[in-house]
DNA sequence: GTAGCTGGCTAAACCGGTTTAAACCCTCAG
DNA sequence: CTGAGGGTTTAAACCGGTTTAGCCAGCTAC
């Protein structure tokens, strides 16, 4: 009874047999005898052996980690709906094979890049998640000259050498868009997110072609920035024009429920005076008055994806080509935010 | 030019000395002449060298890691408003010391313990924050048992083992009751957490001592569970009293914001007809209709305190006592959403 | 002149696994 | 009777650090 937890020469002497032998044994690889393998598990069994993971990694040369970089402000991440549930979704996959998931945090900016240096350089991780991709995304190329393995959330714009799970944002945002047509709205404006990102451009690239379609341009797309601050600007600088529009699609709720406020603040009644549309389905959107139209994925599977990909590469070893997967688009979900136009002016 | 990464062994040949003074200048342990120290420094510094930290792991027997067990439904943390922040300043004091976070979200139950247990056996960790404490919370003399050291956020009840950094809810909640009997109101509700979280009841009894002092009853205190939904149902019973209450006081923001769309869209004015007040500071409470009164504390702070305290414990090693830490209590942000009430009825 | 001490350094064990090369045992063929 | 060969098992090296015990040189003390 013992404190010290037992280690595998203390399995090997209870079964009688060689520290090599117990390895052997416990990783079910061949050229053991049936009975020696049973005799030597039972012998762990009995003495509650759990294998060190510090041991393992060393010898292996193995972290059984892995790390996601989440680059963002502090107050900016701080209500984003997608990364906890992404990451539940990571955890779920981990957990059965004892891997851990380490986090890091970094500010934008220089830091970045330190951060997966570090992840790399230290052996804490055997893979990253690559998330909020950019246009020219330099951590590509980055992670390539460290030579950790990666999966890209969504796939990125050159050629990558990584498997990418993607989620495509534009079915949903072509279903609001039509949405909104079929309702009556002939302007509609666009709150779009930081250029720089791959799914802000995505989104609004995908927004102005389903206006196409119908033979339409947008009243407006303004680049905003994600945050509620930058959704309330976005929404007052659309509301001063002199064509105001009667509809307006944000790339994320959080800038559509700040929306939604200072539409209700200028005076306007959603949705009779003006629609709107946000994405995500964050936890509020449902919540706040009216309910919020918007489009909603899955990123706890978005997580349990990228995990099982990430772990398919690090497992292949660079031998297996890992393909990419393509989960099922987000969905519409229609609520309240969203009506026929009252002032009609065809 | 190799592309291996070079070991210590490497050093020490550059430098013409053996591992273990190579070990010795780098920790900066006595008993090597300075010139010697100069040139083993050079040495590594020259062939880029970075210690491995799975050997270090090994040998000394430390993970050189934090760990962060987050027991909540994915979608209820999805978004919480706290973590995201608290962990930003975890993160900035971990980032110093080269060492690591590692996360786990669980779903609450049988998940929890088998959580911390994982962290703790697979060696991944050298100690964890405890967050969202209970009522005679089981994680005490769980992570007691397993000899896992642990900071807590905020005190427990009970006699614990373990350092506290303690941010009062207290002091904010007294001062959100007062300046809504300064507007005026008499009739004041409150919706508070699960009652089996010491902060949930700490600012419910908080919020009732609050109303005590001005020799007033609460109308009612509902229990929810910080949810949206929780929020809306809380806010329909509490306005189907046939005393309606003037003002609720929320126990966190979300079921604020939740609350305001309900009592709007039950027609209900605010801040004339009711007033509602929140919790956190969340990022939308500035930004919704009409802005939210509520409360600031600052996590990024927290986060760096608690990971400051964990540190000394365990490099303290048992010894040494770390002493609590008491951050400077949050504090009342007055916005739109509270007001004199309009139908005042002595 | 030798014992004793001390500062500076090395060799080797150790952490707890994995992996390789070799040894062992047994059977069967030549 | 010997050699080959297959199935089992072991001893030992290895991963890359840390740490302990001990060696050696030079100085002081008697």
């Amino acid at each position: 009874m013992s404190k010290e937890r037992p280690t595998i020469a203390d399995v090997a002497t209870r079964a009688g047999v060689s520290k090599g032998a117990v390895s052997f044994a416990l990783n079910g690889r061949p050229g053991l005898a049936q009975t020696t393998v049973d005799r030597i598990l039972a012998a762990a069994d009995d003495l509650g052996w759990r294998p060190s993971n510090r041991a393992r990694s060393l010898s292996v040369s193995k972290a059984f980690a892995l790390g996601l970089v989440i680059t963002r402000d502090p107050e900016v991440l701080s209500s984003d709906p997608f990364f906890p549930a992404f990451i539940a979704g990571v955890e779920s996959v981990l957990a059965h094979r004892g891997q851990a998931l380490v986090l890091q945090v970094v500010t934008a900016g220089k830091d970045e890049a330190a951060g997966y240096r570090r992840l790399a350089q230290d052996g804490r991780v055997d893979g990253v998640f690559l998330s909020d991709l950019r246009h020219e995304d330099p951590r590509i190329e980055l992670l390539t000259s460290l030579g950790l393995p990666a999966v890209t959330l969504n796939r990125p714009e050159g050629s990558s050498p990584f498997p990418a799970v993607c989620l495509d944002d534009r079915p949903g945002t072509i279903a609001v868009v039509e949405h909104l047509l079929e309702l009556g709205h002939r302007r509609i404006a666009h709150v779009a997110g930081p250029p720089a990102f791959v799914h802000a451009t995505a989104r609004s690239a995908a927004f102005v072609s389903a206006l196409a379609a119908a033979g339409l341009e947008p009243v407006a797309v303004e680049s905003s920035d994600f945050t509620a601050a930058g959704g309330i600007e976005a929404t007052r600088r659309l509301l001063a024009l002199p064509e105001r529009p009667t509809a307006i699609v944000y790339a994320n709720d959080r800038m559509a429920i700040a929306g939604l406020g200072a539409a209700q603040q200028a005076g306007l009644t959603v949705p009779d005076d003006l629609s709107i549309a946000g994405f995500d389905d964050s936890e509020l959107a449902e919540f706040v008055h009216p309910g919020l139209t918007t489009v909603r994925a899955d990123p706890y599977r978005f997580g349990e994806a990228a995990a099982e990909t990430l772990n398919q590469l690090i497992d292949g070893d660079g031998d297996v080509d890992v393909p990419d997967v393509e989960l099922p688009p987000a969905r519409l979900i229609i609520r309240r935010s969203t009506a026929t136009p009252l002032l009609e002016e065809t």
